[in-house]
DNA sequence: GTCTATAACGGGATAGAC
DNA sequence: GTCTATCCCGTTATAGAC
């Protein structure tokens, strides 16, 4: 709120939120920012621009409330601590339901648009890492090798979960339960692949 | 390749594989199709016509994939042909590349398009009672309600492992070996909570 | 059903002042 | 850094002939 600049990334995501990134329109974004167009230009350069620092706005924002979540003053074991980073979204805050909204947009986006890529690549690798870390909390025998590929099973299905949830395939309620029940399933599966 | 129509179905598929959603052009998909943007018009009304039949129509053509396999001469095992189903893409057919490409736009683009919605739902339905109905065969004596929570898992996980190996992130042998282990994982979670 | 030609418009991007 | 005003191009969609 402080900047400008920082308020246009805010409105940025939250009109790709709110339109899709097809539905951006520069015009629509500015007056959410409470700006000029011109200005949106002048911080970015061009469309590909916007996109590629609202993404790494996002990232940055994610992590933050990954690490610092709401309502949590007692500590709690590894599993809540999984199954809270993981179901992030159910939250109420606003921020995080942009978040994972623009994300997803984000990452369509990148398929055909290579400028989005790396800052993609990046963020994801950090994110199977910290997801890939809170299992190790809860299965510290298992080996490494397993550990990264539960985490990253659990990172595309929370992902799958997400995109199906949000395109009115999945309710939401269910999505909810399908991904806690594959915590589960992947941790039963960590403590049958415990290393000797 | 009968009739104009359906030329014009199979260049959306191709064009929106190749461009996305957001990239398709009423006029590059009417040259692909060999047609003039007029006849498009004619045949779909507008934008949203041509992209929720083109959705109804990879609908078709996957379900058609996948009920006969190219190269399947003997009989498979359960296990084999869950792999199959779920590991379709694999294949070096340009159709069902395309396919999976343009659902993972389609789906992207219900978001915020609700005249999708309805014949996407349709179309998840489907194919997660197919996936059940694999499962069934390999673990018959799980109970329905866990056979279709795990279809419905491996359908979420699959769609955003394809999301992730499309937008780069993930390396394309990398999403399969993951995607396999998954079954394995399913269904040893099926076996232990066997029916009793 | 299919074409050619074109209307109509949305929206990305910039010039230039302050 | 920020605004007002505007250009101009790409794209959707249609009119009308065949």
């Amino acid at each position: 709120m402080t900047d400008r600049r920082t308020a246009i990334l805010e409105a940025a995501a939250r009109t790709i939120a709110r339109r899709g990134v097809r539905g951006l329109r520069t015009e629509e974004l500015a007056t959410e920012a409470g700006v000029s167009t011109a200005l949106v230009y002048y911080h970015f350069k061009d469309r590909a621009g916007i996109l590629r620092h609202t993404l790494e706005f996002i990232t940055h924002r994610a992590k933050q409330h990954s690490l610092a979540p709401q309502g949590t003053d007692d500590p709690l074991d590894p599993r809540e601590l999984l199954a809270m980073a993981l179901q992030l979204e159910f939250q109420d805050l606003p921020e995080v339901r942009e978040n994972t909204t623009a994300w997803g947009e984000l990452r369509a986006s990148a398929i055909f648009e290579p400028d989005l890529r790396e800052v993609l690549a990046t963020a994801s690798a950090a994110w199977v890492r910290h997801v890939a870390g809170l299992l190790t909390l809860a299965r510290p025998t298992a080996s490494t090798a397993e550990l990264a590929a539960s985490a990253e099973r659990l990172t595309a299905l929370r992902e799958g979960l997400d995109a199906r949830r949000l395109s009115g395939v999945l309710r939401p309620d269910h999505a909810r339960e399908l991904l806690g029940e594959a915590i589960e399933v992947e941790l039963a599966h960590l403590t049958a692949h415990a290393r000797p």
